[in-house]
Order: C-alpha cells, then sequence, then structure tokens
DNA sequence: CGGCCTTTTGATGTACTTCAACCCCTGTGG
DNA sequence: CCACAGGGGTTGAAGTACATCAAAAGGCCG
C-alpha cells in the first residue's frame, strides 16, 4: 500500500552494508582495518600496544540466531562487536523474553563478567565479533590504564542507557516508546556514519516488542499509524524518518 | 483492620534503626568505625590507605527530601551511602517520574560521572554519606588498582541490576512487580544485618509506584491484598512476610 | 480537636493485550 | 509453472489489567 510512494525513494543505497560483515575480505587477523576501530574500547590503545591486544583475540563469525553466549554459560569471554547487530535478552522461566538491549559494531558485551552470563547475546543479522579470554583480558586490562578507563567509559554508557530504558518501560506510553526508541537508534546508526533519515531495522517485529515492553502487534499498529501519518515510511528491514520533528514531539523527552 | 494481628508482633525491635543515622554519636571524621566499612567500595582499600582515602571525602548529613545531587548539575561528587536511605530518579519534561533504585548503606553512586548528573540523588530518609570530590576520587583510583577493581564489580552488579529491573518494568504484572521487589529489597537488607522477615519501607506509596512503573492506587490494593492473603503483614514503615514461599511464587522468577 | 497529607477503597474508563483472521513473502516440491 | 505450506506482519473485534477519578479513612503535628 505504500508502494506507489516508496518506489521512488528506492532502493536506498546499501541500507543495512554497515550491519554486515563485509564479506570474507576483511582480514580476520590483526586490529588494522577494523572497522569498529574507532569506535570500539579498544581506541584506547596506543599502536604499539594493539600487537599484544590483538593476540589475545581473534574474529569470530555468527549466523543469524545464533548465540555468542547464553543466559547461565560459564561467563569465559567478552566481546567487541565489529560488524552486525546482536539482541541481548533475558528469559523468565515461563518464556517471557526481555530484550536488554541491540548491540552494533564497536560496542562492547562482558563489562559484568560475573561467574555466569545473567544474559544471552544472539546474532540478529550475520555477526562478526573479537573474542577475548575474559581472563586474559582482565589481566591485560590491569597492565594498561587506558584500556581500563576506556572500559570505565564504556561502562557509565550503558548504565546510562540502562536507566533511559528503564523510564522508557516505566513511565512512557506505547507511541512514545516507539518514537523514543526509534531516535535513540537512529543517533547510534548516525555516530557510526549511517544515513541520518533510515532506521535500519533488521529485528523482527517480536525483538521489538519485547525490548520496548509491548506485543507485536501494539508496536506493528504504532509503526503502522506513524506510517499513515506521514511521520515514517516503511521499507524493507527499515523505515525512513519523514518528519524528524514530529518524531522527537512524540517521544516526549 | 489488622491491628489486632499486628499487636503481638509490636514492636518490631528498631526496624529502622539500622537506615537511621546513629544520631551524632559517630565521629564525623575517618573511616574507621563506619557503618558502611564492610559493604563499601572502601572495603578494598588497605589499612595503610585509609587515611589518604579518609582525606579526599567528608561525611555529610542529609535530612528527608534534601537531595544529594539535581538532575543536570554538575558531576562533581561522588557518595558512598553510610545510613539511610536514598531515592535516585529521573524527571521526563511533563512530571512523570521514574525512581531508578534505592540506595542503602554501602551503595555507591556516581560510576557513571559524566559532564552532569542524569538523575536526582534525594534523601528518603535521614541520611550520611560520604562525599569526594569526583576529580580527586579519580585521581586517587588511578593509583589504586585493588579500588578500581572494586569499582568494576560494583558497576557490574548495578548493571545486572539494572538489567533485572528493566525485565520487571517491561514483562512483570502488577502482583510480580510488587513480589519481586520485596524479594530483592529484603535481600539487600538482610546482606545488611536486616531482620529477614520484616522488610523496611520508609519510602511513600507514590515512591514505589514511580519504581515499579505501577500508580499509587495499584501499588496500595496489591499489597492490601497480599495483606488479606497472608503472605504479608502490613506495619508501620514496612511489612513482615508471613508467607516466603508464597511471594516467591508469586514473583514468578 | 482540627487541618493536612498519605493511604486505602470503590466505581468507572481506557490503553494495551488477546484472540482471530488475513495478507504477503519466500521457499519447496509436484 | 503453479500449488501450498509456513513464517512474519498487519488489521480488526473483544477482553482485561491497570489507570483514572472520586471519596472516605487513617496518621501526624500544630
Amino acid at each position: 500500500m505504500t508502494a506507489a510512494l516508496a518506489a521512488p525513494l528506492f532502493p536506498t543505497p546499501g541500507l543495512l552494508e554497515r550491519l554486515r560483515p563485509h564479506a570474507a575480505a576483511t582480514a580476520l587477523t590483526g586490529c588494522d582495518g577494523c572497522p569498529a576501530r574507532a569506535l570500539a574500547v579498544c581506541q584506547a590503545l596506543a599502536d604499539a600496544d594493539m600487537d599484544e591486544f590483538g593476540a589475545i583475540g581473534d574474529q569470530q563469525r555468527f549466523a543469524p540466531k545464533e548465540a555468542l553466549f547464553r543466559q547461565g554459560d560459564d561467563a569465559d569471554a567478552v566481546f567487541t562487536i565489529t560488524s552486525g547487530m546482536v539482541r541481548l535478552y533475558r528469559l523468565l522461566s515461563d518464556g517471557r523474553r526481555q530484550i536488554l538491549g541491540f548491540l552494533l559494531p564497536g560496542d562492547f558485551i562482558g563489562l559484568a563478567p560475573d561467574e555466569r552470563y545473567a544474559s544471552t547475546a544472539e546474532a540478529v543479522t550475520p555477526v562478526a565479533a573479537c573474542r577475548f579470554d575474559a581472563r586474559a583480558y582482565a589481566t591485560l586490562a590491569e597492565r594498561k590504564p587506558r584500556l581500563l578507563a576506556s572500559l570505565r567509559r564504556a561502562a557509565a554508557d550503558e548504565l546510562a542507557a540502562a536507566q533511559d530504558h528503564m523510564v522508557l518501560l516505566g513511565r512512557r506510553s506505547a507511541d512514545e516508546r516507539v518514537a523514543a526508541f526509534l531516535i535513540a537508534l537512529r543517533q547510534r546508526l548516525a555516530v557510526r556514519g549511517g544515513g541520518a533519515v533510515t532506521i535500519a531495522l533488521p529485528m523482527s517485529r517480536q525483538d521489538l516488542a519485547d525490548h520496548l515492553g509491548l506485543t507485536i502487534e501494539t508496536v506493528s499498529r504504532v509503526i503502522s499509524r506513524l506510517a499513515r501519518e506521514r511521520v515514517l515510511l516503511v521499507v524493507p528491514d527499515g523505515v525512513r524518518v519523514l518528519d524528524a520533528q514530529k518524531l522527537q514531539a512524540l517521544a516526549a523527552a
């Protein structure tokens, strides 16, 4: 139904390219040319330290739905996402799910390395990630104050994001949740060099619902209505922001 | 109406004593005899380091409703609570409030010292806290790896708690929220040497509602019903757990 | 005792969920 | 080439958990 309108805007140039691993083109060893280099925790390290750093980590790839780790597993590794998107979630015993966040290139997982993982991390798109042995990583961090400082900043950011999300879940309406989520994701994609108008949504509606504390139907209805009101344009695997101001107003900061 | 039942159980021996500052009895200088010593981040320091540590911090007292800091203020200090209870919250522009957490003795605030505080910290009861200059604290931490490690653990714990709360807010019913909250608070009080059956609730119903993402009426109704069903006994400034098993079942982990 | 604020309880309203049907792809096999 | 099964998404109708509105019932401090 939006096809007539959508057509002239297509094809979006490489909507999800930046989220996808760049084929086998990238050499899997070393941090040179890592697409997440400028974003990640590792940027804190001097070039001289990178060899040592690269030595304890190795690139891994994950297919969609494949888990980086599962809730309850021994927490023996930490990760930096280099491409793709990861969902981090917790399950209740009866199957209810809360997605804690969607991770993008440059994001770090494992700031809270307790004995066991408290949540599951699963690839949404094909994912590439640097995997580090948790123990080796911790040891290295102890000797590199700049890395440690960088980790602290990452932890601070993540905590702030978690608090934002608590406000969203506790005190916002369905419309506000969707709008606020889209604005936040757009911001994060923009930092990573994504276009500023098209927001990639490679995750399913169920994923969105489980992140926003809603049902799949409510998410669908809200997005449909925003499209009808010409705030958004629904495109495959994403949305285009037609009226950023209105979207902002809906988010009700 | 619960008076007949409640009477024999009263008076609860010093229900809130542990949350209250011990009058002027405590000398305000130094960390010796600090009631939070065993719990706080500072426990990581060797006795030898404590002088230096004590030098950059000073004890402050706050009356109920008084702010330790406010959302938007320059983030120039961090705190360790030594007695009392603090609520940490964020406000939306239209006045809606989300309480991110209630802080108890030993808890640390300021793990995310960005430029400005992203939330407000306000005394619920009379509060005593160690205030540290943020810059001096950071400098000291750089030179004391054990303190840094302790901060990391604190950050990890806080992040895990935030994630727990996201699950609560996003995916749990009103009954489950109240039950899960009470169990978690009971656990935290128990660690701090509180009794295991009586849960201190010095905060208002409005505070509870704003923490649990509910309204004051819903909180009141749920607690009333739990009392009617003999799961809880409502006492002044708290509740007594009569049927821990049932409460646990209601929380639906 | 009387005023004020918090809490409780009741009656009504509604935003979101639940249930259900249908659509639209994409893939598979005859 | 089309049939059709199956999964994700949208849309509609009905239900419900919680919110809102309203009023009464405590506590607390003058």
